[in-house]
RNA sequence: GGGCGGUUAGCUCAGCGGUAGAGCACUUCGUUCACACCGAAGGGGUCACAGGUUCAAAUCCUGUACCGCCCACCA
């Protein structure tokens, strides 16, 4: 071979930029024209244009690529079709940040002026995104990426909304809802998250206006007393016996309140009476709608007091003590809830009817964008009702035709769905869909595609407004498998990719997500929206801590690929992703990673090396006639290798098929094989047939591992002198790895003679033999045969005779074979002893434990014949060994007896 | 309150009925013309705990503890 052009250093920068640009100019990110191929396709879970990828993205994102390149080697037709989310509260509330930063207040904007800008910011961030995902080596078709956002996707949006208006599955409704004070909007259930924090509960006193008395009712959140309507009691409870039906004063307010019965109160919780605030509590709202209650607001949609709704019914002149009931109320008007809260315990203490403060543990509800305490509040928004939808979609999920993986996720999506709730679907937001509904001048609602289109819909009506909602950005995602294919326009690719193929995505969201694809699916397609959901691993930080940007636990990706390529940063964590549910990211495993690449680099560097002539065209097939043991294993292994990797890639399984590719590569292919045929390629006339072993392994090779490090591969393919299926390894076939290289025998052979090296190279070691460096002659008892050779020139062995050396030697037994050293006096005997009396006191107890299994009558008759004849095996193997040991330490000069243990 | 994961070598994790493995780290040795981002050898674990099933349990069952995640209307 003449020039080489193969440094010994990876230089993964430039060689990714490289293959990316060549596979996309080449056309290989669309599907492949030739359409009798089996069909294969993802629509990605489009990623919010809320500013750039994190490592979960890092992750999720070539997982996919992976699956897609896999499945283009396996010969199928594949479309990966890229986009992104326009993520309604996510991306206002990034843009109003950046506008209060700027000075502007987002409301004085207005609402054109404001959308305007978040468009600008989409244009910014979505070409971020979409650069890190081709700095990732996502070979996904960019002619086809989607916004949720575009015309086209606005229109299956007012589709589906206007079907569903039509079949009465979406209506309007009054219900308190998770309130976001800071984003002044609803958000959905679970949107938000609990937390358990360290508060007070209030007791307090409401006294019966005729003076018999009073009731003690416990609460949190004594500000929304102001809006109390009712006190309840449980029914069965004895302590109010007699008492339902009678009248309270409203401390503070002074507003006569009616003590009820409802079942709602826990009579073991307190007192077992609760005070009732509907417009603020969802389970208050439930007692109030059962008992026709009044329900004033006294929080509004920022979180502060308003007494508006209240003031009418202060009392003042039931209030003693020359209390300004009125007064005091309308002095908290416009007050936070907290200041609120406060000043309304002190006013209670001091009148008297704060009966006690406890500390307690209470529940809050956050809001997970904001972070900010969900408030509940009373308020007018859309739904949907999901419950008729869902029962396709579990029907889906339980017959199988759409599958989790893990498994164990399909429970967790089952469990939801069989508890599925109304869905407020609607956004008190300016970046969204507008929710597409007209109101006429006398109030009544119109779900139209346009104003025109409501206004011939009014019947001679005149419309006067549109809703100034916008949707759930879910409620558009939920559309994503089909719509980006071009419903509801009946497309080609609509009729080609639906449904898709898998849907990969984390945990977070099967259900905010996941769900409405499968049911939104079901429902406008008649069909599943994907079979095979794959639920991957989140990605923690290397002490096992959430990845998060405002906590600075964050790692950028970017920074990963630009110093030790997108290759290794897809290895480290592709090679976790199995069953688990986290993994853990550290900047060392990306180092070895890196090595990995290196060392694949360097081998089929040393491959091209020793190939002569590696001229285009020629066929470098491994003949089967000639090969020696060592080859035949060789191609065993790989056989086997290629069968694992193919199982656990259709399984999802990535570890498994990481974890084989590298052992195959780096034990089987450069730890023993190249080390024992460096000989022969040394010698030209007999380095074809390794040369042909390990092109061929190393053709498969790049092929099975080119769809977790694609660049590499594809640049070591590009040096091989195998070019006759396509230019690019991206374009290849999946290895078709012949039967006949099955041999179990020499599989058992080589381990044999790699047991016996190994004896040998400890043997050696523990005589102070420098490793690698010759020694003239040893001798060996046993049967070896051919393998003789392999012994000696991996055990670094001059000659080596069958027989016994004249004069001192000391001995290994690996295998059922005794090699002899011979000594020459300058040994370090001490060492040696102490080394031997190790080995001889731990197979010694092996042995033991295995005799005494055997003598277990039990043992003998209940297990298998195998398990028995193993044992049996052992025993006697352990047996040679020990004596042979012994002997070496007889010929040390020490005691073997003293060292067995008794 | 309910559910799901996890607990195996110093670290990160495999193994999931036949008596414990890998990578990294560590110790010793070694720069031979693929690779020191390397090679050879080695040390290191009563598999969280307690019961049970079994001839045999890290592996199956039942509890317990701790870590993490999800779901849930107790003021």
């Amino acid at each position: 071979m003449a020039e080489f052009d193969m440094p010994p250093r990876y230089d993964a920068a430039s060689t990714e930029s490289k293959w990316y640009a060549r596979w996309e100019e080449a056309g290989l990110f669309q599907p492949d024209p030739d359409e009798s191929k089996p069909k294969f396709s993802i629509t990605i879970p489009p990623p919010n244009i809320t500013g750039s990828l994190h490592m979960g993205h890092a992750l999720c994102y070539p997982i996919q690529d992976m699956l897609g390149r896999y499945q283009r080697l396996r010969g199928k037709r594949v479309l990966i079709l890229p986009g992104q989310d326009h993520a309604g509260i996510a991306t206002q509330s990034v843009v109003s940040k950046q506008l209060k930063k700027e000075g502007i207040n987002p409301a004085e904007l207005g609402r054109e002026k404001f959308v305007e800008r978040v468009w600008e910011w989409r244009k910014e961030s979505g070409d971020t995104i979409l650069k890190q995902l081709r700095a990732l080596g996502c070979a996904f078709d960019w002619t086809r990426t989607r916004f949720t956002l575009d015309p086209q996707y606005h229109d299956a949006v007012l589709k589906v909304f206007i079907e569903w208006f039509e079949r009465r599955l979406i209506f309007r409704g009054k219900r308190v809802v998770n309130w976001d004070p800071v984003l002044r909007t609803s958000v959905s259930d679970i949107e938000t998250e609990r937390q358990t924090i360290r508060g007070k509960l209030y007791h307090i006193r409401y006294d019966f206006t005729d003076g018999s008395g009073s009731v003690t009712i416990a609460t949190t959140r004594p500000e929304t007393m102001l809006a109390d309507v009712a006190v309840a009691v449980h029914p069965s409870d004895k302590r109010y016996e007699g008492k339902v039906g009678k009248t309270l004063r409203l401390p503070l307010v002074g507003r006569e309140l009616p003590l009820i019965a409802d079942i709602y109160p826990d009579p073991n919780f307190g007192t077992g009476a609760v005070k009732i605030t509907p417009a603020h509590d969802p389970n208050d709202y439930q007692v109030g709608q059962r008992h026709n209650l009044e329900m004033p607001v006294v929080l509004d949609e920022r979180a502060r007091v308003t007494v508006k709704e209240i003031l009418p019914f202060v009392k003042n002149p039931l209030l003693g003590g020359g209390f300004d009931a009125g007064g005091f109320i309308e002095s908290l008007d416009g007050l936070d809830r907290y200041e609120a809260r406060k000043r309304i315990v002190a006013a209670l203490e001091e009148s008297g009817e704060m009966e006690k403060i406890e500390d307690h543990d209470i529940n809050i509800i956050v809001s997970d964008r904001s972070k900010e305490v969900i408030e509940p509040l009373l308020s007018e928004q859309w739904f949907c009702d999901q419950a008729k939808l869902a029962e396709p979609a579990i029907e889906a999920v339980k017959d199988g035709r759409i599958k989790f993986t893990p498994e164990r996720y399909n429970r967790i999506f089952l469990d939801w769905m069989e508890n599925i709730h109304e869905w407020n679907i609607s956004r008190q937001l300016w970046w969204g869909h507008r929710v597409p509904i007209y109101y006429t001048e006398d109030g009544d609602t119109i779900a139209a595609l346009s104003w025109e289109d409501a206004e011939s819909k009014a019947g001679g009506k005149t419309i006067v407004r549109q809703d100034d909602d916008v949707l759930d950005t879910w409620f558009s995602s939920g559309l994503w498998p089909f719509a980006t294919l071009g419903w509801p326009e009946e497309t080609l690719d609509l009729k080609e990719w639906y449904p898709t193929s898998v849907l990969v995505t984390d945990r977070n969201i099967i259900n905010l997500w996941v769900a409405r694809m499968i049911m939104m699916g079901l429902d406008f397609m008649g069909d599943i929206p994907f079979q095979d959901v794959m639920i991957y691993a989140t990605v923690l930080t290397e002490d096992g801590k959430r990845m998060s940007k405002s906590l600075g636990t964050g790692v950028d990706p970017m920074g990963i690929i630009e110093t030790k390529g997108a290759d290794a940063l897809r290895w480290t964590l592709m090679s976790q992703t199995g069953q688990n549910q986290d993994i853990r990211y550290s900047d060392k495993k990306t180092d070895d990673a890196r090595n990995w690449a290196n060392k694949i680099w360097n081998a089929t560097r040393f491959i091209l090396m020793n190939t002569p002539d590696p001229q285009a065209g020629a066929s470098w097939e491994v003949k089967e006639e000639g090969l020696e043991t060592v080859d035949r294993w060789l191609l065993s292994r790989l056989h086997a290798t290629e069968k694992t990797v193919r199982e656990a890639y259709d399984a999802y399984d990535l570890q498994t098929a990481c974890q084989t590719l590298y052992q195959f590569f780096w034990n089987d292919v450069c730890d023993w094989y190249i080390e024992i045929s460096k000989p022969r390629l040394q010698d030209d006339a007999q380095k074809e047939i390794p040369t042909r072993c390990l092109l061929t392994c190393i053709d498969v090779f790049l092929k099975m591992l080119h769809p977790i490090m694609p660049h590499l591969t594809e640049e070591l393919y590009s040096h091989l002198p195998i070019r006759d299926e396509s230019e690019f390894l991206m374009d290849c076939k999946w290895p078709d790895v012949k039967a006949t290289y099955l041999d179990p025998d020499a599989e058992t052979d080589m381990a044999l003679t790699f047991d016996i090296v190994s004896g040998i190279r400890a043997l050696r070691h523990d005589l102070n033999l420098t490793p690698m460096k010759v020694l003239p002659i040893a001798y060996f008892q046993g049967e070896l045969g051919t393998l003789a050779e392999i012994v000696r020139t991996q055990a670094w062995i001059g000659e080596l005779r069958p027989g016994i050396p004249e004069g001192g030697y000391l001995s290994t037994t690996r295998s059922g074979v005794e090699v002899h050293i011979p000594i020459e006096g300058l040994l370090d005997s001490e060492k040696l002893l102490s080394s031997a009396k190790r080995d001889l006191d731990k197979l010694g107890r092996e042995r033991d434990s295995i005799r005494e299994r055997l003598s277990n009558q039990q043992f003998v008759e209940r297990a298998k014949p195998e398990v028995i004849e193993r044992a049996r095996g052992d025993i006697e193997r352990l047996q040679k060994s020990i004596r042979e040991i012994e002997e070496r330490i007889v010929q040390l000069g020490g005691d073997p007896r003293s060292q067995i243990h008794q």
